[in-house]
DNA sequence: AAGTGCTGCAACCGCTCTCTG
DNA sequence: ACAGAGAGCGGTTGCAGCACT
């Protein structure tokens, strides 16, 4: 316990901040930029620590705040991306222009997990509370509880992890063998075939690599292992996928974990859960990824053999063509949901699936062809890299990768 | 009017990560 | 490789203002 040791060396202001304080930090950071924190308040002419003005600037003086209450839709976003970020209120208000991390988690904490609770939904795991409760784990609910019982809201505990707080363990090393890459392969392709029975077999594939049960959510996954600065977008955009003809949604839905009986029958129209529906869409229709840091590659994922895709699939009903670039660190969803439509595969360019590994640079370059052999280029050694048109079980046609396979399975030539 | 409890917001605290020398 | 400083994050606390008795 104790003041940040800046604190201590001089005797600085706390507490709230004074209109003239207010003004002095404003006038320095408009003219000069805030540069080193810790020189700003000395610079600035402030009694007050650098964290301390910092925090000022971001949460209140910064002039691109919006300010004033959150509308609807703003909440409703925030509840869909707690269930899939947790407690990441940095993550959650970057999706939020406007919006400050501390705003969004006194947000959270004061109104939005009230309200969820009262439409009998566990804020925590976002499921349903009776389905909690049986689980005898609502740890939240109970200590809120007991909390209300007291006084005020100060004497909450401390919350329960959020899933957010769950750091997914390094998976165990893991030999890639024929058999495996051949269950993948066809369970991917059941994913994009949309058959039923296969898919579930391919949510077992993809979740089996890492804890030998359905708790791993590929999406958590992600946030975990990116990095603090990672670039993870989940636009707000929110095109309608029928989940009758998604099966990538459905696989999606299932592992956001927010619906274990979650119906994988593709012809089945059961609606899913809107929130399930509206963040698995939103995500899927839009370019999603993120560039993982070097030291991410190199302390975590070099060390698994299997990745996931995060690709998204098309938002028409067509699950016949899929891109998925296997890379060694995660699959790029860089897939644009119109990326492989002939007519549109003119506009893309160059739909850059760009990625660091080891020092290697990977660009695909989609404008050639958008069903037939494509080039992938090694930008460090400008070495065509082959993609290879692969025919599921039912004809239907995805893309993977054909040298950089053996970054994903770096074992391919010594499978067991 | 005074006392009490509740609420929401702003700010602080401690920890972790990253950078730099 | 290591230590120290700075930056950033999430959890927690302090407090002003409001509602209620």
């Amino acid at each position: 316990m104790g003041r940040h040791s800046c604190c201590y060396k001089q005797k600085l202001r706390k507490g709230l901040w004074s209109p003239e304080e207010d003004e002095k930090l404003l006038n320095y950071i408009t003219k000069f930029g805030h540069g080193c924190w810790s020189s700003v308040p000395k610079q600035a002419g402030l009694q007050r620590c650098g964290k301390s003005c910092r925090l000022r600037w971001i949460n209140y003086l910064r002039p691109d705040l919006k300010r004033g209450t959150f509308s609807q839709d703003e909440e409703n976003l925030i509840v869909e991306l707690h269930a899939v970020l947790g407690n990441r209120w940095s993550q959650i208000a970057a999706q939020l222009p406007g919006r400050t991390d501390n705003e969004i988690k006194n947000l959270w904490n004061s109104c939005l997990k009230k309200k969820l609770k009262q439409k009998g939904i566990d804020p925590v795991t976002h499921k349903p509370l009776s389905e909690v409760n049986n689980g005898g784990d609502d740890r939240d609910s109970v200590k809120s509880a007991k909390s209300s019982d007291k006084t005020s809201h100060h004497t909450c505990s401390k919350p329960s992890p959020a899933l957010s707080d769950q750091r997914i363990p390094s998976p165990p090393p893991q030999a890639y063998t024929h058999q495996m890459k051949q269950e993948d392969d066809a369970a991917m392709g059941a994913c994009i075939s949309g058959n039923s029975t296969m898919m579930a077999n391919s949510i077992h594939a993809v979740t089996r690599d890492y804890y030998d049960d359905d708790s791993f959510n590929p999406l958590q996954a992600m946030a975990n292992y990116a990095p603090p600065d990672a670039d993870i977008r989940i636009p707000s955009c929110s095109a309608t996928v029928a989940t009758s003809t998604s099966p990538w949604l459905a696989l999606i839905g299932k592992s956001f974990g927010m619906n274990s009986e979650l119906n994988l029958n593709p012809n089945n129209s059961t609606p899913m859960p809107s929130i399930i529906t509206q963040s698995a869409s939103s995500f899927l229709t839009s370019p999603v990824g993120f560039r993982p840091s070097m030291n991410t590659i190199q302390t975590e994922s070099l060390a698994m053999n299997r990745f996931w895709d995060l690709g998204n699939s098309s938002s028409s009903s067509s699950n016949s063509n899929r891109s998925f670039i296997d890379n060694g660190a995660f699959s790029w969803g860089l897939t644009d949901c119109n990326l492989l439509d002939k007519e549109a595969s003119s506009s893309v360019a160059l739909m850059e699936a760009q990625n660091q590994i080891g020092g290697m640079k990977w660009a695909m370059d989609y404008s050639q062809s958008s069903s037939t052999l494509m080039e992938a280029v090694n930008l460090h050694n400008q070495t065509p890299q082959s993609l290879y048109n692969e025919t599921n079980p039912d004809g239907s046609h995805f893309i993977t990768t054909g040298t950089c396979s053996s970054l994903l399975w770096p074992q391919q030539n010594q499978l067991c």
